[in-house]
DNA sequence: GCAACTGTATTAGTCGAATAATACGCTTTT
DNA sequence: AAAAGCGTATTATTCGACTAATACAGTTGC
């Protein structure tokens, strides 16, 4: 069972993107594996704080991608195959890494610089 | 005068918010020096295609922040002390760095291999 | 002085995210 | 079979970002 007990909304992004990448970085990290469970819509939604249809959404959203099934009655599991791992990936490390380094750029810094920020940003996150 | 010419919206966060972190970043970067001068709200609107009260919310924030000032008939320019510049430094590489180091260690990677990722899409971007 | 710019202010409307309240049908459990 | 929990669907409302149109006041330059 996925607990969400790390989740974090913070604001910047809508609470159903939020989750989509939550669910997509825990799978690329191996916190989330195929076949677990997922929390209920109702028991989710109270559990963030959150209005049921925003989980809605987003399970919607997670089933579209094939990532998720859900059959009522049952839940909601997991649906990773390899490929869709190896895909996830990719397009994690595309998106996130890439928009980070526009923004560093954007600051002046060189790529020795940058790899030095991160080490030293790394212990405090 | 700040051109604007590499400021590209990408639709993840609202546009004034956008330009904030623009003009921000340029500071810390040293493309945007005390002094300098904004084009007008009209201007702006249009070179970015975007409503002239969209780029009066940005201003309107840049001057609360005390990094512009404006004066009708003559236009907006950059008010930055060497305190407000560190504060700045400081600021931007807190929130960014630290978010982005947030996003790479939950998909399980570690500093040395955020760095080499860093150095790897350095040229990309 | 006057035109052509500036910044500033007000009001109305659109759109998407999120909330809220229900309702319905399926599956599991007892 | 019945209850409880599940996914799913619908409609209405709130809120903020953004658009749109317009008006007014200050500065610059001819």
């Amino acid at each position: 069972m996925i607990t969400f007990d790390d989740f974090k909304a913070d604001g910047k992004l809508p609470v159903y993107q939020q989750i989509l990448d939550y669910i997509k970085r825990g799978a690329v990290a191996g916190t989330v594996a195929d076949g677990d469970e997922l929390p209920s819509r109702r028991v989710l939604s109270a559990r963030l704080g959150i209005n049921p249809n925003t989980v809605q959404k987003a399970f919607a959203l997670l089933e579209e991608a094939g990532l998720i099934e859900s059959r009522a009655g049952s839940g909601s599991v997991m649906t990773l195959s390899a490929e869709k791992l190896e895909q996830l990936k990719a397009e994690l490390l595309e998106e996130e890494v890439l928009g980070m380094v526009r923004v560093l750029k954007q600051t002046g810094l060189d790529a020795d610089g940058a790899a030095d920020l991160i080490r030293k940003y790394w212990e405090e996150a």
